[in-house]
DNA sequence: TCGAAAGTTCAATAATATTTGAAAACAAGG
DNA sequence: CCTTGTTTTCAAATATTATTGAACTTTCGA
């Protein structure tokens, strides 16, 4: 296989794995293309390479951003901005942990908090089958939690020592 | 709050957190529904719940049965079906991770491993990049995936044992 | 075996999400 | 402080995805 076709068809997938993962296929796309590039890109690079529109770059870039998943980069003697993408995979995973906990699991669990207080007879099945289920998931949400926690602070390896720690 | 608003609001944002995660969001709502029942469910109960229609509805309960999270229940002396969702929080967590490892992770893997064998002077930084890039999605892939191997055999409070093992 | 009730399918439609492109804002160099 | 190249914004257009509902199939009881 070229390399050309090689890179199509990561940027592509990574695109498609995007979509099962709630994030737009062309955000991924671009991350994709920045990840895989050995230098920073321009706006115009991206456009070109995924066809796409300059405000969807534009867009899309600044989202990649927010995430902490893009830089801009200054080169000097160059007017134009760049971007490149954290290249340490570790790195990247740790930062959408990070912020997929801040926006959806850590809401998810204040919610809970608050239906947790739901009124009526604990006697009666609808509300104890309620307040059972909001109790459970909210128990393995904050184990979840805590545990990401430790995950974000640790090394590369912690998966595989904390496989080994159990194995053993 | 009255247990009937606090249903409402538990429904409607494990529906909306669904679509965070490529799930759709009627999906979501039924599976939330169901795990908050006290009773097995039929279709009109379900349709009748969330306003939605009997094609949709069958769909989406489908799929759930596909995904392994509800299950089909005969209750004798009625000839309709009902529908009921596993309760265990922990082992929805699992099933889930399970089907997400194989539809997902397994198929990156494996593409990844096609990807590694560009053709390509290894000097060029282009193809360097894109190698080193690949190699290291699918070292952390591989990880994860044993990982999580691990995690799907393991007890409910696995997360926080280890946890204290690492910590200790 | 028939008829009614229940369950399923899928083309048409609606809702949602993404993309475009042109206009506006901004920034750097002269 | 003006010109030009660059970036940003956002309403409208497009593409994608989800939903409906009526026709069709299956199942069950009599």
């Amino acid at each position: 296989m070229k390399l050309t076709e090689a890179r199509q068809q990561f940027i592509s997938s990574w695109g498609a794995f995007g979509t099962h993962w709630g994030i737009n296929r062309t955000m991924a796309q671009i991350h994709a293309l920045l990840l895989i590039s050995s230098d920073p890109l321009t706006q115009d690079d991206v456009m070109e390479e995924l066809n796409i529109s300059r405000g969807n770059t534009n867009m899309n870039i600044r989202e990649l951003i927010n995430w902490g998943l893009v830089e801009r980069v200054l080169l000097q003697g160059h007017r134009k901005e760049y971007f490149a993408a954290e290249k340490d995979i570790w790195k990247v995973v740790k930062q959408i942990v990070r912020e997929r906990k801040k926006r959806e699991l850590e809401p998810m669990l204040q919610l809970l908090d608050k239906l947790e207080e739901v009124e009526g007879d604990k006697r009666d099945k609808n509300v104890k089958s309620f307040l059972t289920t909001v109790s459970n998931i909210k128990k393995l949400g904050n184990q979840a939690d805590k545990t990401l926690d430790t995950m974000i602070n640790a090394e590369e390896n912690w998966f595989l020592n904390t496989l080994l720690k159990i194995i053993k």
